[in-house]
DNA sequence: TATAAAAATGAATGAGTATTCATTCATATT
DNA sequence: AATATGAATGAATACTCATTCATTTTTATA
């Protein structure tokens, strides 16, 4: 009979423990010679593996680029909430620390950016890929927003809608993504985070006052 | 002899209008299908023209994506040009028909941000596409950094960069872009609109005042 | 109209790739 | 140690797709 507790356990751990690795092997690919020039065997040979490996653990290439870009939306909300958690109570201090996040050099990485574009431009013709996306963006703009509300609240903001602040701040550091990836000599992390600053002093000037550098 | 005038001007005409109904193909295929399921036989068909026809006008298929790229933004400039031109002659109206120019609905559409988006999705990897972007940015960076200074100028706004100006209104129209493609749903041009609108508010309010609805 | 030139066709080619599977290897259980 | 089980391999398979090119069709000139 089999002593299901501890032998499994490993078991699956092993299993999860190579799926992650080709997984890690998949986003350095895309990374490097785009989702169009990624194939199965470049998967396994990034990772150290064989040809049939792929299709072994994740049954199809198709699911294998599902399955990774759920586990990148799942690390970047973990690094979400952590950056919400870390920072000071207050919600303005949230709210900056989210947009920090985002301009981070581990996250803000041309990269890692390339990946993410390379499934945003699937979006459209895999519905998988659109579900995965939608639902993370549906949560961030979630949290963002009743941040935006709670700083109007307390800071008696007139005629300040924090669904649209929550739009613009979520878009604007998509549109710097762009930026990153496509003028990638131009672009600039702190300018690009002044740019955020002057927005949040602008509609939030009791909360965000001027910067003194 | 040769006639080079009317003679070779009807043909390299036929010529071009056939490239360019290889490029409207190609549009069409890659809003529905996606970029990297878009093959020659697809682009063919949706031209009802035969098989060989890709490589007859354009050489290779990588040939015929870059200039498919290149005209979008060509495309693209053109209206960006003519919505300064058409508007009003303060800096304050034409970037506000820039603004207006993004989320019209011949552009904010979700197949056109599709082929957009696959095309920035391979920008990493793909040299030509990036030059042809990064070239189109620079240019649009910097008329609208212009008609910024412009207002920044006449406004007396003090401690607002111009550059920083434009590269939010940039960003937060591609992010807003995203927006459109991803959480389709959701997403809803008016409200669009109403974000950039309290932004222009919100940092030029001598020139962008409350619209009263 | 006859002839030359260009454009277009579409079957054939062959390079590339996802997937399969018989076999080997590693590990755990008895 | 012997056996069973899951993991991994990598050669073989089946298939897709860009590209080629011999042939046909269309168009323009003489």
């Amino acid at each position: 009979m089999m002593a299901t507790t501890a032998k499994n356990a490993k078991r699956t751990a092993a299993r999860a423990q190579r799926r992650q690795q080709l997984i890690d092997a998949t986003v350095k690919c895309i990374a490097r010679k785009g989702l169009g020039s990624t194939t199965t065997a470049d998967v396994a040979r990034q990772a150290g593996l064989s040809q049939g490996i792929v299709n072994l653990h994740f049954k199809s290439k198709d699911n294998l680029l599902s399955e990774t870009l759920r586990y990148l939306a799942d690390e970047y909300k973990t690094q979400f909430n952590l950056a919400v958690e870390n920072s000071g109570p207050a919600a303005s201090d949230r709210l900056r620390a989210l947009m920090e996040l985002d301009l981070r050099p581990s996250i803000c990485d041309r990269d890692k950016i390339a990946v993410w574009f390379a499934f945003w431009g699937e979006v459209k013709s895999r519905p998988r890929y659109r579900e995965i996306c939608e639902k993370s963006d549906e949560y961030y703009d979630e949290v963002t927003r009743r941040l935006c509300d709670e700083i109007i609240a307390a800071g008696e903001y007139p005629g300040v809608s924090g669904i649209a602040v929550a739009t613009v701040l979520t878009s604007l550091t998509n549109g710097l993504w762009l930026a990153c990836l496509v003028n990638a000599s131009s672009f600039d992390r702190e300018q690009a985070m002044g740019c955020i600053d002057e927005y949040l002093n602008c509609i939030f000037p009791k909360h965000f006052p001027v910067r003194v550098l």
